[in-house]
DNA sequence: AACATTTTGCAACAAAGTTGCATTCTTTCT
DNA sequence: AGAAAGAATGCAACTTTGTTGCAAAATGTT
C-alpha cells in the first residue's frame, strides 16, 4: 500500500509546500528513476531551477528517495521503499536496470542483490547492482 | 606484465603525444580510479583542460580506459585490463569498490561478478557492480 | 626536409550546480 | 483566528563542468 505524498512529508518531518508535495507525486507516478532534468521539465514553470535542487536534496537527506550510480554522469533519483525509510541506517542495495533502447532507468525492487565475495580485508557496506539491457517494454 | 604508455598508445593505433604519454602514465601509476578533476590538478600546468578531455575521450574510444558508475555525479576512469582491450566489443562487467573513508574507488579485477537473475523479459547486456564500504588500506 | 594529418591551446560558450539574501509561505502558540 | 517564529522559495550572481570552432603547433609519413 503506497502512502500520499502528505504522509511521505509528515512522517519525514517536512512541512508540506506546495513544490514538494508536487516533486514527490511526480516521484510517485513515475516508474522510471528522474533526473534533475526531467523534473526541471515537468514543472519550470512553476518553480525555480534551485527550489528543486534543494527539494532532491532534502529528500535525498530524508531518506525518501536515493541516488542512483551511473556512467553518464547524470544524477538520477528514485523513491526509497519502505524497508529503507524504516530502518535506521539507509542502505539501498537494489539492482537498478538501464535500458539501452529506451534509456531508462527502473528499480528491480523485487530481484535480491547477489552477494560478492570480496578480497581479505575489505568491508562491504552498501551494493550496488546496474544492469544495462534491453527491457521488458522495449524487447 | 604490463604495458609501457608507449606500447599502450601504439597498439590503439594513437599518435605518440606528450599529453597523452603523461595522462597515460599518471594512470599506468595510480591504483585507483581518476576523475577528470584529478588528472588537471596534476597537470593542469602542463596540459589544457580541454586536452585532457579530448584524451579521456578518446582513450574511453579505444578502449583503453572505462568510466566507473557512481552516485556522487563524478565520473571516475580506469585502466581497462587487457582482457577488455582485446575482445572485440568492449564489456567491463567488473566489481568497484568506494571506501567511505578515504574515498578511494579501485577496481577489484580478481572478484567476479555473480549473476543476477532478473525479471522475466528483461535481457542483461553488461553489468556493474559498486561496492562501498571500508577498504584493505582503512580497515 | 616537406607534406598531409592530428593534436593542442585559446576563446567563447553552454550546461549544471551552489550560495546569499530578501520575500513569502508554514507552522506553532496563544 | 491572528501574530510571531521559523522554514522554504525566488532571484541574482557566481562557480564548476563540459563542449565547440578555429588557428597554431606537433606528429608521422614519404
Amino acid at each position: 500500500m503506497k502512502k500520499s505524498s502528505e504522509e511521505i512529508l509528515k512522517s519525514s518531518a517536512l512541512s508540506l509546500t506546495a513544490g514538494r508535495k508536487t516533486i514527490l507525486d511526480i516521484f510517485l507516478s513515475s516508474p522510471n528513476a528522474l533526473a534533475h532534468q526531467d523534473i526541471e521539465t515537468i514543472c519550470k514553470e512553476k518553480y525555480d531551477r534551485v527550489t528543486i535542487y534543494r527539494t532532491l536534496q532534502t529528500f535525498l537527506e530524508k531518506g525518501i528517495i536515493h541516488t542512483i550510480p551511473s556512467s553518464d554522469n547524470i544524477t538520477r533519483y528514485a523513491l526509497c521503499n519502505d524497508d529503507c525509510i524504516v530502518t535506521g541506517h539507509h542502505h539501498d542495495n537494489h539492482v537498478h536496470f538501464t535500458c539501452d533502447t529506451c534509456g531508462k532507468t527502473i528499480c528491480l525492487d523485487e530481484t535480491e542483490v547477489p552477494s560478492v565475495h570480496l578480497p581479505k580485508g575489505f568491508r562491504a557496506h552498501q551494493i550496488n547492482m546496474i544492469v544495462s539491457g534491453v527491457c521488458k517494454s522495449c524487447a
